[in-house]
DNA sequence: CATATAGTTAGCTCCATGGCTAACCAATTA
DNA sequence: TAATTGGTTAGCCATGGAGCTAACTATATG
């Protein structure tokens, strides 16, 4: 029971979906109600509200009911957080590709070492 | 047929899994074949295969079989796709907070002038 | 009060996803 | 050549996601 979801796990979820990453991107612009977010696309009202509710679950949009109209806006954080985990990636990613151009540029050397092995005695294995 | 998923439904599809993030993490470390990835994970092979997959699909993981090892990389142009979908968003966002703190601080403005309705007369009803 | 408006709830399909097992190549290694 | 290893294919099952309609609630509005 409670699936214990990863937040993660939820915001890429919900924006694997192209209906919920153009309400994100609308509420982007400034909030507004269910029914100005619903009306550009073709789909009825329930099907539309449970994208509401997935983007709502997912922390990403937060909304609130004053009367019979429910505002809806953006929470920044959740989007902030998932923008992070690719900065984490390519954080490591770089420092790899640092490391494999030291790789590269050791093996260039000794590449050179070995093509001209009258003057190199030995190069003393500099690793 | 050939639904036409878009690439970036795809891409966060794939991140929305956590073994398919997983993967992408370690594959950010360097290549590895698919035993090796597979190795940390309590799962039948086959199931794995279909996460492997799924990142090539979504053009995350590029792979490559020689002799009876299929060796995987990250292809890290989808990965830096995704990210700049974040900073389009976000670009859009922080104008907007821009645009509102102007406003409220013409609403500051008009507040302060309301205060004093002795020289102010009428203010021209600006909308 | 009557009607229209804005969401909501309930409940149904259909298909994609994530997992499994069993059986099957195809390279290595003994 | 026989056995092992590393992946792959095929096929099954359970769950969940995205869509629908119909019926309902609650707030405005006439």
């Amino acid at each position: 029971m409670a699936n214990q979801l990863s937040r993660l796990d939820q915001i890429f979820a919900a924006l694997a979906d192209p209906t919920r990453r153009a309400i994100v991107m609308r509420l982007c612009a400034g909030e507004a109600s269910v029914g100005e977010l619903a009306d550009p696309f073709d789909m009825a009202l329930p099907s539309f509200m449970k994208h509401i509710h997935v983007l709502e679950a997912s922390g990403l949009v937060e909304s609130e009911k004053s009367g019979r109209v429910r505002t809806c806006r953006l929470s920044p954080d959740a989007l902030v957080g998932a923008e992070d985990w690719f900065q984490q990636q390519r954080a490591i990613w770089e420092a790899r590709l640092d490391r494999f151009e030291a790789y590269v540029m050791k093996l260039k050397k000794e590449r050179a070492a070995a093509k001209r092995p009258s003057r190199t005695t030995k190069k003393k294995g500099s690793e």
